[in-house]
DNA sequence: CGCTCTACCTGTGTGC
DNA sequence: TGCACACAGGTAGAGC
């Protein structure tokens, strides 16, 4: 699923192959990708037709393309969410001379022509002006795409960018800050959690103190830093929540780090944990395997309609309390 | 206001 | 073989 590393790895290869390419065509095959633009289909292409692509931003999970100046209006972006299967793939000629990022020999096709074959999923096709395409496939369709506004925040668009950018999509506005960004206030962060009244699995994926962490990354961040999901955070030191919140980064460094390595310069791609990270998962999805740490089997629970992974040798359950 | 729970989706895998 | 159902899970919004 693609938790922070994977979109990020899908916003480098953005940034890498369209910046600068214009909006020349917008073909939304299912109303429902785009359902978080309340205009509707129709405005959403009429927004994006013509526009020009400036800068690929990242905040958490949430990824944006900022957008040239429209006429008349203020600044705006065209923002995505790959959900839990999204991607953003470019295909088409100008990879042809990728080459130097990429290194690719792959014979290029342009969409349309012989041998151009359309991926099964796909919800929305971006014609950009150099004869390219960049295709929103999402096959379980939790992933949206929308054009909003960009609001000033105080807290500020991440990633150092200019003063005329200090501003996030609406949709990002009550996000945080996540933790590769360089701008985060983890005492900050470290206090919110603690005066959390809930589990310290919840809060880790409460994407309002900090952002970016999903289930999966969750439950390697709870087994490195030798915590179970279930203790509560007032009942945590601040000394275990800084270690989680680093070992949280870690994990997700290392995971885009191998992402980065195995990217495909033909796509900008995401295919999330399944992709090239299973290997290097301690615990989720591992139940039943040995711990890496300790050898006892990693064991699965039911979690908020999901599962989570634990060692329960290394993050002992708590006790339960009593109200 | 703070926290918990569910709806939203669809392809894949499993059990009967 | 075919059908029913569980499962994957981020987010918004409803509910308590």
């Amino acid at each position: 699923m693609p938790e922070l590393p994977e979109v990020e790895t899908v916003r480098d290869g953005l940034a890498r192959h369209v910046l600068g390419r214009t909006v020349v065509d917008v073909d939304v095959r299912r109303d429902y990708s785009v359902r978080r633009h309340e205009a509707g289909p129709l405005d959403f292409a009429a927004r994006l037709t013509g526009r020009r692509l400036e800068a690929a931003v990242r905040r958490g999970k949430f990824l944006w393309l900022l957008l040239d100046e429209g006429a008349g209006r203020g600044d705006d972006a065209l923002l995505a969410h790959l959900g839990m299967s999204g991607q953003l793939l470019v295909r088409g000629a100008h990879l042809a001379d990728a080459g130097a990022s990429g290194g690719t020999t792959d014979v290029v096709v342009a969409p349309g022509s012989v041998g151009w074959v359309e991926h099964p999923h796909l919800r929305v096709r971006l014609g950009l002006d150099d004869g390219s395409a960049l295709d929103f496939v999402d096959q379980r369709t939790f992933g949206h795409l929308s054009v909003p506004d960009l609001v000033p925040t105080p807290d500020g668009a991440p990633g150092g960018l200019g003063s005329a950018r200090q501003a996030l999509p609406v949709p990002v506005a009550h996000i945080a800050r996540d933790l590769l960004d360089p701008a985060l206030d983890r005492r900050a962060v470290v206090t919110a959690m603690r005066a959390r009244r809930t589990e310290v699995k919840r809060a880790l994926l409460d994407q309002t103190l900090v952002s970016g962490v999903g289930n999966i990354y969750a439950d390697e961040a709870l087994w490195r830093a030798r915590l179970h999901g279930a203790r509560p955070t007032a009942a945590l030191r601040a000394t275990d929540v800084e270690r989680l919140l680093d070992a949280a980064a870690e994990v997700m460094t290392q995971a885009l780090e191998q992402g980065g390595t195995s990217f495909d310069a033909l796509y900008v791609d995401v295919n999330g944990a399944s992709g090239y990270f299973d290997r290097s998962l301690a615990v989720y999805g591992q139940d039943g395997r040995p711990c890496p740490r300790c050898g006892t089997p990693v064991r699965r629970d039911a979690f908020a309609n999901r599962s989570s992974f634990t060692c329960p040798r290394c993050q002992p359950r708590p006790r339960p309390r009593r109200a």
